[in-house]
DNA sequence: ATTCTAAATTATCGCGCGTAAATCTTTTCG
DNA sequence: CGAAAAGATTTACGCGCGATAATTTAGAAT
């Protein structure tokens, strides 16, 4: 690579002997230019390393290649992990990931919206922070810029919804924990910032009748994204006052489920499916530390994969095809066994 | 809000009765004109709803207000708590943040910088992935771009270092550790890609020497980022080899900690502080989970808070006042006492 | 070799704003 | 009240690229 700066198209054309629109046409699409004045670009490009101008290429621009990835709280390794997942996807279709998170706030939330309108991005892939967003902001944001929801639903708003078969999740693992031992009580939280949350406790309520039993729903008071915190003390609250009725509890979610435990070791209770286990605890997730709890969590495992590779298809999809709407789809979860339950 | 959709600047300035370059002027800095035609520029803001076109901005701009804010792993929750203090600091100094994660590709970690190059960022902090980052590549970047060094140092690079004072967190740990029992052992990776793995061992040794101990090394095999994988598999292998001749070891980070726990309570070891223990565990970092393990582990906090904020104040400062050098920082640790040792 | 067509070239405009110089106006203060 | 200083305005140009229309060229097909 020489050392001679290339300051702008008109001087990069020059240098490369092919004239400025060819070369513009080139960086907007290499394909669509002749394979000999392609290969000659292209060695004009190992040598003197330009790069157009962003800003100036995006001033003229209706879209650019930019993809908004928005999160609600990117300090759960959850969401931090699907991502991951995600960014991986939209680089992969050959766009330009930018990832935001609104740290569990509504009105940074609405921001982050307002902000990324003014870089007109081509798509938007959102996990909304769920029942304290603001819907009416959402919607409207949709309305200008493709976006698909992903984690957490939202009715009416945007191309589609990419997630989890949430209510399958509580029953899959109903139907374990009661084949396997005492049927569980289900530990959420009061106040549950995600709607996923109802559908579980749903979910939950379902199967429990479905083979018999009473259900029993323990709501621990505590607001906020330190779910871990809520478990924790709610679950000592819990367990102090007797509100279990069996030997095995289903959690929420993980998170909180991680909390739980810790309570349960505090208290002196040991945690398994062996006869010497005083009881049972299960999540929902598969959130990345469950595998490392003591004892490792039983849980039920979210597809990240799938969903990111679905939510991403669909985007994409719909910014190339110009489409507005498209299916919404809710992928199973599997039951992963590990020591707690 | 009026429904009248501004287009341009020069729309919008006739319609307040401003001039352009007046308006210009205000949207790069609105102190900079008088109290009296702020008023009424802010006063049709409030009616007309426009904002510049942020790439016709930057266009013409040296520099943006853009900081790239750049970690090594977002998915593992101490990079992703302290980018968010980070970014905090960011947007109360009035500029904003872009986050990015190399998710432990040095190749990534380059391109990052790269295309943060195009986006004319006014600073970057940057936690560099350590021994496998491109050196000579981040110390070009750092001549182009003002950056600041947080959690990870390089030699002669960027406008200073901001992290933690590492040799001293294994020395209070060890002090603590030899003054409640048994002299620790040290759990650590064989190769750790963070620059601060050295440094606490090298503490530690100094620490163990200094009160007349034998320092004693277990080395875990393994590479990645997946330390929670690594510590438990690796913790298996010492624990049934022999490796530990005391009860304490003392883990080069709470993440291989956080394995290391869940291998103990796999071999039925009691880890704790108590009589009835048969080992005590303590990791360094203060990981936002290493509260809820269980046991909760001891371990030594990092404060993120401190380093987020002067890291940011250093790159504010050089910014502002154009410095390309400033003094490096290293926070101390402070011992967090839980039940693991 | 001729013809046809896709591709490249030339020329030119526009985008929305930054910026500078010169001029005019307002505020401040003795 | 007048002069100096500070701020506003006018005018004009430039940034780097997108986009278009008219023209020329190259490459493939006949």
């Amino acid at each position: 690579m020489s050392d001679t700066k290339v300051r702008n198209m008109e001087e990069f054309a020059a240098l490369s002997g092919i004239s400025r629109p060819t070369v513009s046409k080139y960086f907007h699409d290499p394909s669509s230019v002749r394979a000999s004045t392609r290969a000659r670009i292209e060695a004009a490009l190992e040598r003197y390393d330009y790069r157009p101008n962003i800003f100036a290429m995006n001033q003229n621009r209706k879209l650019t290649k930019n993809v908004g990835v928005v999160v609600p709280y990117l300090t759960d390794p959850f969401f931090a992990e699907i991502a991951r997942c995600v960014e991986q996807q939209v680089v992969a279709a050959g766009y330009q990931p930018t990832l935001y998170s609104a740290y569990g706030d509504p009105a940074q939330e609405v921001e982050i919206l307002d902000a990324m309108r003014a870089l007109k991005p081509a798509g938007v892939l959102l996990a909304p922070l769920g029942r304290l967003s603001d819907k009416a902001a959402i919607e409207k944001f949709t309305k200008d810029v493709p976006t698909v929801l992903f984690d957490s639903f939202l009715p009416d708003t945007g191309i589609a919804f990419v997630g989890s078969n949430n209510p399958q999740f509580a029953k899959l693992m109903v139907d374990y924990l009661c084949r396997t031992g005492e049927p569980p009580c289900f530990f959420e939280m009061a106040t549950p910032a995600n709607p996923n949350a109802n559908r579980r406790r749903q979910g939950y309520i379902a199967a429990m009748e479905e083979l018999g039993h009473e259900p029993v729903i323990f709501k621990a008071e505590g607001t906020g994204w330190q779910f871990e915190d809520i478990g924790r003390r709610e679950g000592h609250r819990a367990l102090t006052s007797g509100a279990f009725p069996t030997n095995t509890v289903l959690c929420s979610n993980d998170r909180l489920a991680i909390g739980f435990l810790t309570a349960c070791y505090e208290l002196g209770l040991r945690v398994g499916r062996d006869k010497d286990s005083a009881i049972r605890v299960a999540g929902q997730d598969d959130h990345p530390f469950s595998r490392f709890t003591c004892p490792p969590l039983t849980t039920i495992a979210q597809d990240y994969e799938s969903v990111s590779r679905r939510a991403a298809a669909t985007l994409f999809g719909a910014i190339e095809a110009g489409e507005t709407e498209a299916e919404s789809v809710f992928f199973e979860g599997k039951l992963v066994m590990r020591d707690s339950a």
